[in-house]
DNA sequence: ACTTTGCATTTTGAATGCAAAAAAGAATAC
DNA sequence: GTATTCTTTTTTGCATTCAAAATGCAAAGT
């Protein structure tokens, strides 16, 4: 039998988390599916113990739903959850913004920039895929700048939880190109430290693209 | 075996995850204490299997530190911790503000002035327990009133990980003098539904509470 | 006296086993 | 043919067991 896909050495529980949520995020588990204990015991090698403690971690960090006697199922993207979601990622990412105005060290800004510049001919190129994984590495950068593990952790547990629904919105050539725009101002605001700049500009670019999902999924 | 102290009726892990999560706010486990599993399982009654789902939660959510093969201990509250911490609840609260000043009925804007009068009287007795109380309600009031379920458990998460340095503070009568001050605004804010005026009364809250907490914790 | 090395004990990580609850299926009544 | 109840199977929750890593201790060496 291969062993490929066998774990590594670590914790079990800790490197299931992550390949769960990367299944998860990714949308090879699709919202709605029912987790089978079993089967993804057999698909890892795994036995149970582990994948439940995994199972209920994901569950508190609500990618997956845990029904007593009932199993787990990945939990959906509703509506509901991108609106609530979604001003809170705001606040946040306005937060980091803010301190990363004052934290960031002129390399990781232009580490920023250059970000920005690649997805710009992404953006050119109308390389979808690209576009949102830099797009994604922009804002992560950004919250790492910030400098503020807390706000980072509770930013990704977030956008994890959202990401998914990216799956859903196939972004509108308008939207893509006011979106490019936003990320113009983003680091405009970025270099000159402007921190009220920068955290309101991030504040309108989330929900803007709120409104965006909105539209897309069909309010 | 006496079935007496066994948990009721539901998921033990998730009844667990709630009991150990007081047992750490409230300081019956103090921060750097070490958990030993063997106790805990005694001292509940359960097996160890579902305690360990519990901790991993636990970890997770920050309030245990999980070492491999060296087992949990109630992470400690750094100064640096608080540092982090306060500004997030800060833009979270500050949120919850706003939102709450657009969604929050009559009823609950009257209730959580009650709140408040009844925390002026216990400020006035120089009651701190019940001022505690009374001003934690208030908050978890004024977030409820967001009608923001994913902000809600975000703040909740945070809120509770920063607790247990309540009992650190011994507040002093100008600060809290100074909080209820504070609480009198936001109150002010909040009935004349000015979310912006409450979103910053909020901010600058918390962020006199951290300076506090950092002149009492030391340097 | 202090350090180091080997062994025993303890404690954790993961697997298996068992009982109860739910789901699926079969048989009967209508 | 449908609905209902009863059985069978599956799946989950928890306990127990097994194995490996870590800790404590004691004896030997410096």
């Amino acid at each position: 039998m291969s062993r490929e896909t066998a774990i590594p050495r670590r914790s079990l529980h800790d490197e299931l988390v992550e390949r769960l949520r990367g299944l998860i995020v990714e949308g090879d588990l699709a919202p709605g599916d029912k987790i089978s204990e079993k089967e993804l015991c057999t698909a890892y090698e795994v036995s149970r113990t582990p994948l439940r403690e995994a199972l209920k971690v994901l569950a508190h960090e609500g990618l997956v739903v845990l029904t007593p006697h009932r199993g787990a199922q990945v939990s959906k993207l509703t509506v509901a959850d991108l609106e609530d979601a979604f001003p809170v990622i705001g606040a946040l990412e306005a937060l980091a913004g803010e301190l990363a105005c004052e934290r960031a060290t002129d390399g990781e800004i232009s580490e920023i920039t250059l970000l920005h510049l690649k997805m710009r001919t992404a953006w050119k190129n109308r390389d979808r895929a690209k576009y949102f994984r830099l797009n994604q590495q922009i804002h992560e950068a950004l919250a790492l700048a910030a400098r503020n593990p807390v706000l980072d952790q509770m930013r990704g547990m977030l956008s994890g939880r959202v990401a998914r629904a990216r799956y859903y919105a196939n972004i509108s050539a308008v939207r893509w190109d006011q979106a490019m725009k936003e990320h113009e101002e983003i680091v405009a605001a970025l270099k000159a430290r402007d921190g009220g700049r920068l955290g309101r500009v991030l504040k309108a670019h989330l929900r803007h693209k709120l409104e965006t999902l909105r539209a897309v999924i069909g309010d």
